[in-house]
DNA sequence: AGTATAGGTGAACGATCGTTCACCTGCAAT
DNA sequence: ATTGCAGGTGAACGATCGTTCACCTATACT
């Protein structure tokens, strides 16, 4: 069988997989394909094992690779140039899920608006990735409740005191008042803007 | 049944999913949970498809839902506060790697080197995500390849001419001479900076 | 004390799964 | 012209799946 059209079934059981969060059975794959005989399909299936692009547990059953499910592809050095679709083994894939996302049941996302921390690459509009919590250090970017609201700062800690840094000249520093607490609601682990 | 007694099932499927990128079949949950009859698997799944933390086929597999997986928490207003754990249902939540990703098979991360579009918000170490394509508007941040090179910069595109802009004061923009082409190689869809 | 009831065990059921067998077909190489 | 073989059909197989049944605890509530 020609690789290029063992990659084509292979698209078409990642789209399925994408779908409906599960691996085709054996029927399934009869419809999918246009094949009437499940021996088809068992020798097809054993192709695509063989080029690693999904395995059988113990009892049979089939579950997709990392080569299969495949994210977002990183190129190492861009000089290299782009992978064209037939050399695209090697360049290395992940999923943005996991690589954001340490720890999902405090991880959330927000859009932050203003522009007071757009000299530190965060502009109005992009996204942050914050996790939940209430300590964080001097120089970490957190999510602060301060004066009735949610703010988008920079933490700073000197000499005892606690403050907020903006990253824009023409804001001023959030110092906290006598009975106006600070508090830290959480610390921004990534941003994200898309266009 | 406690609903926190129930959550924590909920979780150890959600595990096993993430690890396994199958759902667990009945034998499989009986030593997840340490039970030692089928029939109480079953009448726990009832519980879950109810809970809406997972479906069944038509031939009864069971099938993740969007709900069990689960990707980021979105917070529309942060002016409503961080849900608790008990609220979580009121968060919607996401993949990012759907949200990011329209076109797998075209789509790559690479890395920013250098300083030339850092008022874009777009800082040296930052990840870009790109669309492999060789046209682009005017205004699009590009990836191109110029005078034996890759760049990150505006595309410019004015009475016919066509050439890249930095987005810092101390870069030159890149107007390609006679016999140097430049090849728009991929656009820009989105920045990750990750902390 | 009596009794629902939620939650569990254990065994049996048919349905569907993945696997295997024998056989057919068309193309390519000899 | 003949052979070899990759790739397909169709039917049968046991294994495992999800489902259902009868029955057994505990605990909570009259």
């Amino acid at each position: 069988m020609n690789d290029n059209v063992l990659e084509q079934y292979k698209n078409k059981i990642r789209n399925f997989y994408d779908e409906n969060k599960v691996m085709p059975t054996y029927s399934e794959m009869m419809k999918l394909f246009d094949l009437k005989s499940k021996n088809a399909i068992f020798k097809l299936v054993k192709r695509l094992v063989d080029a690693d692009y999904a395995e059988k547990d113990s009892s049979g059953r089939l579950v997709p690779t990392q080569k299969l499910l495949g994210g977002i592809k990183i190129l190492g050095a861009v000089e290299a140039g782009f992978p064209t679709p037939a050399e695209e083994d090697i360049a290395e894939s992940m999923s943005l899920d996991t690589y954001l996302i340490p720890n999902r049941e405090a991880t959330f996302m927000l859009r932050v608006s203003g522009e007071s921390m757009i000299d530190a690459g965060i502009q109005p509009g992009d996204m942050v990735i914050v996790e939940r919590r209430t300590d964080a250090r001097d120089g970490d970017i957190v999510v602060a409740f301060i004066d009735g609201g949610y703010t988008v700062k920079f933490l700073r800690k000197r000499n005892g005191k606690i403050w907020l840094d903006p990253a824009n000249e023409s804001f001023e520093p959030i110092v906290p008042q006598e009975g106006d607490e600070l508090h830290i609601m959480a610390v921004v682990k990534a941003v994200i803007r898309k266009y």
